[in-house]
DNA sequence: CATACCAGTTACCAGTAGGATACCACCCGC
DNA sequence: GCGGGTGGTATCCTACTGGTAACTGGTATG
């Protein structure tokens, strides 16, 4: 498996593995961040309003992304510049586990539910608050 | 890939099913404990010494797990009493969850330290606190 | 009887994650 | 100048996370 792994005492190398993946990943937001931008590149504004999530907290987690090499940030010459965070190479070694989130999500909403969500609705925004 | 999934409009069904995962994963300890109780079903107070968390945090964990049908809990008529936890099929479909980022951490770990965690090593334990 | 282990529970408390809101600077079209 | 788009920051605040310590109640061992 992994050549300089040692004789495995698995529980140990388990559990200190999956905490360390956590360290970077924790959060309400990282990995739902990391698993859009793992489809193709967003700008700010974009990403905030398709997940929801204020501008406050959006920035820091990008930062904090940024800091360990999962996203890179790009200033777009244009006129309103834009700027594009994408996924970067490092990053699709965490596909595997947002791909495997996104399964069980996926199953358990409708283990849970009893039918699957409903995407392809115009799913008005949470409703824009009047 | 999912026979319901409807037309697939990508990011919105990928980041609400890694979200409505997180949900049910959250938090510091929820897949350290199902990670190692994937391996084998662990006592209590095993777990607790075995991943170094406090008795009041992983009994609010074990709970919250077991609510979701992710562990069992179940009592043994020993002397001292003891209790078994261990993980239900259902937390098998997390599997592959969990060993993503066992290999992700592992990984991770050395492209940031250089070297592998020393997991053979004795391990003190974080010291018994005298 | 004292001590120790089991599996928790309770009380207390600090830090912070994350939400709401407002605001700034820049550029465009009108 | 005004309104609207961009990408954020600043401020404030609350609820929750998670840690320590102490305590219960049962059984076993010295």
């Amino acid at each position: 498996m992994h050549p300089l792994a040692p004789a495995l005492p698995a529980c140990k190398t388990t559990h200190r593995a999956v905490y360390d993946t956590l360290e970077v990943v924790s959060g309400k937001w990282k990995l739902v961040i990391l698993a859009v931008l793992l489809e193709r590149p967003y700008r700010f504004k974009e990403l905030s309003r398709e997940i929801g999530i204020s501008p406050r907290v959006l920035s820091k987690e990008l930062q904090e992304l940024e800091q360990h090499q999962l996203v890179t940030r790009t200033v777009c010459d244009t006129r309103p510049i834009t700027v594009e965070y994408a996924a970067t190479p490092y990053s699709q070694t965490l596909h595997s586990v947002v791909a495997a989130m996104r399964e069980w999500g996926l199953t358990h909403h409708q283990t849970i539910v009893g039918q699957p969500r409903p995407d392809t609705v115009p799913l008005a925004q949470p409703v824009a608050k009047p």
